[in-house]
DNA sequence: CAATCGGTTGCACATTTGAGCATCGCGACC
DNA sequence: GGTCGCGATGCTCAAATGTGCAACCGATTG
């Protein structure tokens, strides 16, 4: 090798120096000068010494914080579907009780709220609703943007007992915002194509709807599909429509718009009957937050981001690494 | 706490901003500057996220390297006993049967003629004489230091069939130093302190031994006690004297001195008949490299080693780990 | 409303570190 | 024995990093 024939050697002494070398310089913060002082050789064999070290890993530098597993499902998942940006939350309980959920929408709002903020969205934000956007609009802090104007993405008046609140939603981003606000009055999905056509040409929701068109930014949470997806207990959704969605395969919804794994519109008739933003303009926005907490959200968050709706997610760890696993 | 009153945060910006610094920086080995710029954050404050990463201890730096181990031994045996240097060898195997000892002694002999070496000490040389100072020797390199005579520090004319090999070893430490060798005509332990002081008196051992006490340099390994003991071998031991040793807690030899746990002369009276360099003179020299090889060895290494009569330490692994476990 | 204080920021400057390069020593090969 | 070539060494110079300091920001208090 390098050293004069020495074969069989216990340990070569170069090595020792090196383990010295790296003691004296990571453990005891010496300087390689100082290093090179203590161990009689010159600071550049030092600084030699000390690149084999980590060239031969014979020093392991790693990032130990609890939360550094987070960063990275972040990094790996911006780079990955080439988003702007990723924000992982560690939730504490991830099984799928009521509880958890609840936990887990708690958390990643919050944290979607505070990452919204520190994007500083300007001019028009269009959102969504949902029990994720109602917890995110309430971590809204007063001036945490400068908007100009709040549009609702899709319909949500309810037409059962269950509200959906979405009203609250958009007034809480105005209120906090100072920017004006401009409502959605009709439903999520109704019963023929005829009729979204015939709601969506009327200026109520008609002008809304161009406004949604126009923002350059959209913030919305994701569905699950399923008998407990927030379009069945508003009341949008029957047993056939649910039937026919899941023999197309979709895995839940963004505003209303239901994908399958791929993240296609899984069920082209009933998408026709969604009021709302449609896929291809959410996809043509500058800055788009999407939201993805709970148990069996990866399907969901995987479509969209194969859709590409998605230039910033928000999601929870499991979500987060589902997503990477699969994709 | 620092952060503007926001309990129960999920997880602190800061600390995101921090974990991504730090993964960038020690991953991606980033500048600072470079890091900064994507994370939109001047380079001070990346120094600064950097050093609480490290303060906080969220970056752990380790070395890993298998002999990492051996080179902590050796600055901590260093620093506990004030030695001017210390090698400790990896041995494979260290169980005490015969091979693993035969191993051990090897091992420690190839590194102590290594280290004795790179230390190249000039003047006259003592050396003592056993099988890891016979092994030893066979490992010197023509040349490998510019020494004026190489002195037997201690008695060694067999009166057993088992010869100790001492001329052996001081000629090969003469052979590939180039320089004069002095032998000492007598055994090492004779039966009264008569005889001792009247063959030390001898112009033959008298002159040697003057010679052994203006050697600056030292170089001698450790005796087990008990009946494997070479002194046992070699004819010089008998029943009576190993038990009295024994008695009196002896728990090896330097020099043929034997020394109890505390590094005191175990048995004064035995000591009287023992003919070489006395632990006084041995104290004084400015090099003493001791060895100790082989299982069991701990005792008598720490021994010396409080006795004072050691300034480099070299011993396999298991040796210096028990020393510095019962110092 | 002014004053003040703790903490954070960016900066100029000194120190530390890395990169490329000329040199040297040594063994291999003619 | 000469010389060729490789690797190790130490140097200069530029880049990267750490440090002390002044300015600043926001919150608290008189």
């Amino acid at each position: 090798m390098h050293a004069p024939a020495r074969l069989g050697e216990p340990l070569a002494g170069e090595t020792r120096l090196m383990l010295r070398a790296a003691q004296l310089y990571y453990r005891l913060n010496l300087t390689q000068d100082q290093v090179g002082e203590r161990l009689g050789v010159s600071r550049f064999k030092v600084g030699r010494l000390l690149d084999r070290a980590l060239r031969e890993s014979a020093v392991r530098i790693e990032i130990v914080h609890p939360a550094a597993r987070l960063v990275e499902l972040e990094d790996a998942l911006a780079s990955r579907f080439g988003l702007r940006g990723a924000v992982v939350v560690d939730v504490p309980a991830t099984g799928s009780s009521p509880e958890d959920e609840l936990l887990a929408r708690e958390r990643v709002a919050e944290a979607g709220a505070a990452h919204l903020a520190s994007l500083r969205p300007a001019g028009a934000i269009g959102v969504s609703w949902g029990r994720t956007m109602l917890e995110l609009a309430a971590h809204l802090r007063p001036g945490w943007t400068a908007a100009t104007e709040i549009v609702q993405l899709n319909g949500a008046t309810s037409r059962s007992a269950y509200p959906t609140r979405a009203h609250e939603i958009v007034e809480r981003f105005g209120a906090t915002s100072g920017a004006a606000i401009r409502l959605m009055p009709a439903p999520a999905i109704v019963g023929s194509p005829e009729l979204r056509d015939a709601l969506e040409d009327d200026p109520s929701v008609g002008e809304t709807l161009a406004a949604a068109r126009e923002a350059g930014t959209a913030v919305f949470s994701m569905g699950l599909m399923g008998p407990e997806s927030v379009h069945v207990a508003s009341g949008y959704l029957g047993e056939a429509d649910l039937a026919a969605l899941a023999d197309a395969g979709a895995v839940g919804d963004v505003l209303g718009r239901f994908l399958s794994r791929d993240g296609r519109i899984a069920l082209p008739s009933l998408d026709r009957r969604t009021i709302g933003l449609p896929m291809e303009n959410l996809r043509e926005k500058a800055l788009t937050v999407g939201l993805a907490a709970g148990a069996g959200r990866g399907p969901i968050a995987l479509a969209a981001l194969r859709a590409g709706c998605i230039t910033v997610l928000v999601a929870d760890e499991t979500t987060a690494a589902w997503v990477l696993d699969h994709a």
